[in-house]
DNA sequence: GATTTAAGTGAATATTTATTCATAGGTGGA
DNA sequence: TCCACCTATGAATAAATATTCACTTAAATC
């Protein structure tokens, strides 16, 4: 019976405290108890159940799936976007908003900010940034040489100078191919001095945002602009490739593929990014589940902002292997 | 979509601070963004509902009627006990236990305790009172006179002693009778200088625990031992009085019934009760539920315990009228 | 386009809450 | 009955949280 009038004293004490708001300094007062006892009560209280306290997602946030991502691959965080449909071209502009929103928001001063520049979700990330107004970034740093015909070399250079723009900070283009002819044609352009101020930066990186690509005949020829040959292309898939991050390989363990490819290419290593203190990967769509599995694996990838379809496909893969790092 | 993008990052902090039960400096690391932030994040998330607290009373309480009891009749605190059965016995006992209970907990050092002797629950809360070691209470002062023949007398100077004892407290009987048998007699016994010192004491009492009588022919009469006539009993009757506290009576309304019968009773009066820090009233009982009522309509009682019958009638009662002081 | 108004921020600070510490009473075993 | 041990308490204090302040930027109005 007396606990009965215990659990009563303390349901009237969370009433006081959850319902009406009262201090526990003046609760103590009314009740003729020390603050120290009304604290303990409340304490019990949640112990007892007899306050519960639930969090509701808003609708159109999947707090679950961001769970299950951050609990499958060991992620710092993960943001997954409502999205209508399971479609490229709409799945980019969603994500592109949530992580343009996500930098506004948690941008440090004094930043330096590597950017995997040929990729389309990064693309519409950079046009959803608002100006920051007082410079908070301190560099941009270019992460991958430029693809392709020049005009788009040039875009590359483009996003990257308007992301600094934007934050306020200091754009280090790469003013070089993504990929070197040769192996030789690669060590002449690193002998470029702008080239090798802004390679010499990717050890002070403090934030990375890479995309994601998926090695397979259509997706990879069709963003080489035919840089590779159809030979290096099977070589990298015979050796269990299935995505890249800046043109370096992983498989669909999350191991780094070593191919003679990376003699060629002229950006950040998967080694050079795993040391850097937040890399965020923005990523989805059907035909890049796989790769961005693999890519979670790594352990190099600390924030994954996706859409809702490719979170759950994610989440869903049965493989019973453990998660990542 | 920005409203989205930020509701869902507000949700994720209320399940890092809720659910997860990380401190906000730490969530701020995690987010990168200031502790201020993350507070204002939390308020907006109460604002927003995305948090809800919900406070459950324990099965067996009450709290709806303790509110609508406080609410009704401006209560400071109100007590309602479990009961299985609306009758008296039952009905003393869970009120006796509930307020020894309470008493046991709030009680103050330095307390001056008045109690109204004469009431079979306030019999039931001494029973259950369990000794207190440290001399918590200062004095116990009784504040109505002995009824009837000089063995109940003589229990009701063994309650408030006891009391006492069980306080650790120096108790002040009141040796004379409740009624004397006029106004003269009352004079003169108001004359002894123990009779007076206690009564002395009356407005130093800081809680006064107190019972509720019905005027109804049995009730009154059954309490009174025959010290009131028949005539006097009508003429209160008359006067409109609905109960009692301490024989000093009211009427439905809550407003005091001065009757000649004042004159001839030895104890405390409404007015002095009516100083008394915190006046604790213990009663409950279907015959009771009119008086109780009136009584609660004085603006004498801080403090009313219940049985959970007389909570949900003194509930329900339908009087327009609004709730007193 | 200029100017006022409103809203949001982090650092510093005030306020509130949780915990530690010292003490006291209760409990159960010898 | 006495002792060891456990629990509960309030005061003091440590820790955590809310608010103020000074400032910046966004939006609204002229």
């Amino acid at each position: 019976m007396s606990r009965l009038n215990e659990l009563r004293m303390i349901a009237r004490v969370a009433q006081m405290y959850h319902v009406e708001r009262q201090r526990q300094a003046d609760i103590a007062k009314h009740l003729r108890m020390s603050q120290a006892t009304v604290s303990r009560m409340l304490k019990k209280a949640q112990e007892e159940e007899i306050v519960r306290t639930t969090v509701v997602a808003p609708s159109g946030t999947y707090a679950e799936l961001e769970a299950g991502l951050r609990a499958r691959f060991g992620l710092t965080e993960a943001i997954v976007v409502e999205c209508s449909e399971d479609r490229d071209g709409a799945i980019m502009a969603r994500i592109g908003e949530a992580a343009a929103h996500f930098l506004e928001a948690t941008l440090q001063p004094e930043e330096v900010i590597g950017v995997s520049s040929w990729s389309e979700t990064i693309l519409r990330m950079v046009e959803n940034i608002h100006p920051m107004k007082s410079g908070k970034a301190k560099y941009v740093v270019q992460t991958l040489g430029g693809m392709g015909n020049p005009t788009v070399q040039m875009h590359a250079n483009q996003l990257t100078t308007r992301l600094a723009k934007l934050t306020g900070a200091e754009a280090n283009v790469l003013s070089a191919p993504g990929v070197a002819q040769s192996r030789e044609a690669k060590l002449v352009l690193l002998g470029d001095p702008f080239v090798r101020e802004t390679m010499e930066l990717f050890g002070k990186i403090t934030l990375a945002i890479i995309g994601i690509g998926a090695v397979e005949p259509s997706g990879m020829l069709a963003r080489s602009g035919n840089v590779f040959s159809k030979r290096e292309l099977a070589d990298v898939t015979e050796a269990g490739a299935v995505g890249d991050m800046s043109l370096r390989f992983f498989d669909s363990d999350g191991k780094f593929v070593k191919t003679p490819l990376d003699e060629r290419v002229i950006g950040i290593t998967l080694e050079e990014l795993a040391k850097v203190d937040r890399v965020i990967a923005l990523a989805g769509g059907q035909t890049k589940t796989n790769a961005i599995d693999g890519a979670l694996k790594t352990g190099v990838i600390d924030l994954l902002i996706t859409d809702k379809f490719t979170a759950q496909r994610l989440v869903d893969t049965e493989g019973q292997r453990n998660a990542a790092e």
